[in-house]
DNA sequence: TTGGAAATGAAACACCTGTTTGAAACGGCT
DNA sequence: AGCCGTTTCAAACAGGTGTTTCATTTCCAA
């Protein structure tokens, strides 16, 4: 009974899906409607709320998605990283650590997550809300205490309250850093065109030496 | 003819933009509507197109005494430590720098004006507009290309390239630390209530501590 | 083939937004 | 006092949002 209904179902709620990722990470968390949503999926208004009940369940869930691939990627750096730590009987370094923490951002093969990872962090923060909120704390909180942990480890010159705090300026000079090729770019402005932005491997090289450096050092 | 149009307007426009900094603080720039603004402001929805054409210019305007408020400061102080310097014949440090930089985020006298900052620079990422670029540009461009120069002196160890971009990471770490603890607070939720958020001269420590080792070390 | 649930579609709905209107009240000046 | 530009006020307005309705179509199973 339920078979027909995830086949014949599945296909606009796909669509709709994928149109909403797309429209997210092109206008913003603010800039899509209901309507041009379902323009771009070639979908009836009344779809939206018929397979997700409402736009802000669907939004709930294309950003819980988001965050939760993240977490899990980056969970599965971090096991592989520790793995090979115990086997060399020493711990993970500080560029280690980091360089798993910034590769949901950044990837090649997917550039459209790492924007709406930051649209999520910066909707969060500029105005939170029931969904931000859940998302935030069922994805992320978890992922972000491991961090916290491996970095006190990694770092040991530096307190805890330094490194709490650290860890949340690193989220968001990642963030904004993000942000900025997404939007408004300022970077290659003020630089005056010397830069070239859709090099993400040597953005990679910037973001993470820096956040190293503001670490204390490998 | 205009003195008692002055006075006379003055209280009530002197009203509205107070409220307007006070509601745009705790509500955030897409939490507060015109009805809200002139309940609080005890002004009738009119005055607000009366007084300032509409409300983007009243926010406009809001926004680029902010800014402007803010690069003023930053400019002063910029420029006594320029003279200090040059009359100890040394270059200005990257803590000395930083320090200037962060100030405005953090004046205890004025907590409200680095959340607007805030709030202001995460508006112009997450989503644009024609007054967020204007008071971007003619407001705040200036001044980080002057600091981005000053770091380029005293971080010689940096490639121009390099510097931009941790200009950049600068700026995001500092907007994020400072919307977490005005929304959020999500440092203090992770960190188990072991934290002091209020505690403003401890904060400024620890984000200028980090951001003096990201641009390495002193 | 046919019955009935699942899915779609066009239109209307209710709500909230910023803006405008036109009349009333105010306040200084002659 | 009487005038007139300035300012205030309540109400209505226009536009956009997400949601709902209900008739229609689709599609699988009996």
């Amino acid at each position: 009974m339920t078979e027909r209904a995830i086949t014949a179902s599945g296909a606009t709620r796909l669509r709709i899906k994928s149109a909403a990722l797309d429209l997210y990470a092109a206008k913003g968390l603010d800039g899509v409607t209901i309507r041009s949503l379902t323009e771009h999926a070639n979908a009836n208004m009344a779809a939206i709320n018929y397979h997700f009940g409402s736009k802000d369940q669907l939004t709930f869930e294309i950003f819980r998605d988001i965050a939760r691939k993240s977490a899990q990627a980056r969970i599965a750096m971090l096991d592989e990283l520790q793995a090979e730590c115990a086997a060399a009987e020493r711990t993970p370094k500080i560029r280690e650590i980091i360089e798993t923490f910034v590769a949901p951002y950044l990837d090649e093969n997917d550039p459209r997550s790492g924007v709406l990872l930051a649209q999520l962090i910066m909707k969060h923060r500029a105005g939170p809300n029931a969904w931000t909120e859940a998302v935030v704390r069922e994805e992320l909180d978890g992922m972000a205490l491991r961090y916290i942990g491996l970095l006190l480890e990694a770092a040991p010159h530096l307190t805890s309250k330094a490194v709490h705090w650290r860890y949340h300026l690193m989220v968001g000079g990642i963030v904004l850093a993000l942000s900025d090729s997404a939007s408004s770019n300022r970077l290659e402005r003020l630089s005056g065109k010397a830069m070239a932005p859709q090099d993400i491997a040597s953005k990679r090289r910037e973001i993470v030496d820096f956040l190293v450096a503001g670490f204390g050092g490998d």
